[in-house]
DNA sequence: GTTTATTTGTGTCCATGAGGCACAAGTCCT
DNA sequence: AGGACTTGTGCCTCATGGACACAAATAAAC
């Protein structure tokens, strides 16, 4: 049975159901509005389009026929199901509040996320959002947490995940330093130049290089380490050394000619660079606001993503 | 939720639904063979009435909102109902063939049932019917009959019931016999004159007569006794006493004058009155065959009824 | 028996609205 | 940069669903 034949006999079974149900054509014409006239030429319709008789009817009593019952039981379910889709989108729009947990990355949250949560909770009064932030990826489950943003290029598969943007690492440096120094054109050239680490484990002095047929790794020294990506932005404006950025906070820098790109063929391998994720647990039937906050999120990054 | 507000909606769920299945709008709209600006139409309104937005789209994907999966997963189920809807309908039509075992008793089956039956085969081919004409009532179960029609206004409660008519007998004489006997105007005059009996049981000479206000017995004579309603009816035309009939086997002589009827403010309690029921075994999903000689003979018996 | 009210069904007419068409805007691929 | 394909919108046309009037049938009322 194609679709294009189904449709227009849909209207004529909801009325059928509403026939049999008021137990007569007029009434059940004054129930829905219309004629009696104009529900028995729909029913008329459908016998003819299905082929089988569904009603026995005289003009005093009104009665399925054995063939028609099955009909009817299957209408009677096609309109049941119709009215919960319109109930389940009503309670959609209808109970949008609660407490909703997220966890976010500092650097992410600050910068990109910022503006989104402030507009969601304008849209939705009601919700209460409560944000962690923290550069720990926290497990949903255990910590208490609705839903997970992090950085990661593998993102946890036990959880459902929703891509809602993307992180490039971006080595830069101040037009000033740059005057002064060697212009770096492999990332072997960074280890005769002051850099800008993280400093959060031992290892983030090794920083890994990659493009289309190489990898490398240098170990680079410098005298300033910080793990806040907005203040080594500022200290790399400074003329501190070569630093890496997150694209979002390095944007504006590079357009105002402040920071200047190094290495654009290379890929710098480290925790900020990755796709943006968001993360949770599967579960057919969640609470409203989480389904919003979603739909929320993912609208947001459509339209991030068209701007750009 | 008013299923006339419902009704408008219910293509568009169905366009909901292709819509997904199909991945975009415009393979929907081939499937569907209308354009994609009237899909893209239809959607919008669909979310419009529900109140939320259902599917998130740029130009190069698609993809359902959280809420909206819910509201799918409805409207899938709904046009599911509909697809069923519609094969019953087909399968109903589809194979009506096989055998279908009737038990009727003689008089009714020959005087009543015979053309309805003649009939009813015309229409259906491929339909065997087996007769068992008895004036026992068959269980359906055990002596392997799919329907028993017999004259009772008792239905056996374990069936389902379908009362297609009634019997009523009528107490007639001859013109001749009245000429030469005293015209009865109450049960009691019986004694005095020659009745015609079933003879079946001891007590068939047993009259039992009952009008709004009384009952009464009569314990009537008779020379000839015979349990066909047929002989009964030539054996009172021909004068042999005052006899009971079923008003169809009456009819004809009454109108041509051969039959005159008697003591018509009084019922006459016997095995031959009462209800013409057409019982068989519940099930909620019969064979087509069984379903369309229910059909078949409702509507004769609606016709009858008109008729006269 | 007659009337009255209510039922289903069938014409005819008309307004609503669904869909086609053309086009715009956006996106991916080459 | 251009082509192919997407969704969305304005405009117009025509099919269709429904109102209306009426007929036929039936059950109740009187």
């Amino acid at each position: 049975m194609d679709t294009n034949k189904l449709m227009p006999l849909l209207a004529d079974m909801a009325i059928l159901v509403t026939v049999v149900e008021q137990g007569n054509f007029s009434k059940a014409a004054r129930k829905l509005g219309i004629t009696p006239s104009a529900v028995s030429r729909q029913i008329s319709r459908l016998e003819d389009a299905l082929g089988i008789k569904l009603l026995q009817r005289t003009t005093r009593q009104l009665a399925l026929t054995e063939s028609g019952k099955i009909t009817f039981d299957y209408c009677k379910q096609m309109v049941e199901s119709a009215e919960q889709a319109v109930n389940a989108s009503r309670s959609a729009t209808s109970t949008v509040s609660g407490l909703l947990r997220v966890a976010a990355p500092k650097s992410l949250a600050n910068q990109v996320l910022r503006p989104l949560f402030v507009e969601f909770l304008k849209c939705y009064p009601d919700i209460q959002l409560h944000l962690k932030v923290t550069d720990r990826i926290l497990d949903p489950i255990h910590d208490g947490v609705d839903f997970l943003i992090h950085i990661n290029d593998y993102p946890i598969e036990a959880l459902v995940n929703v891509k809602i943007g993307r992180v490039e690492q971006v080595l830069c440096a101040s037009p000033d330093f740059l005057a002064n120094h060697t212009l770096p054109t492999h990332p072997d050239d960074l280890k005769y130049l002051p850099c800008i680490c993280l400093g959060e484990n031992m290892t983030d002095n090794r920083w890994r290089f990659s493009n289309k047929n190489q990898k490398t790794t240098v170990e680079v020294t410098g005298s300033y380490l910080l793990n806040h990506s907005e203040m080594r932005r500022d200290a790399i404006e400074q003329g501190f050394g070569v630093g890496s950025l997150p694209d979002y906070t390095a944007q504006k820098g590079i357009e105002a000619g402040k920071l200047i790109p190094l290495l654009k063929d290379w890929h710098l391998q480290c925790s900020y660079h990755g796709d943006i994720c968001l993360q949770y647990v599967q579960s057919k039937y969640m609470p409203n606001k989480n389904r919003v906050f979603i739909d929320f999120i993912k609208q947001k990054s459509l339209e991030i993503q068209q701007d750009s």
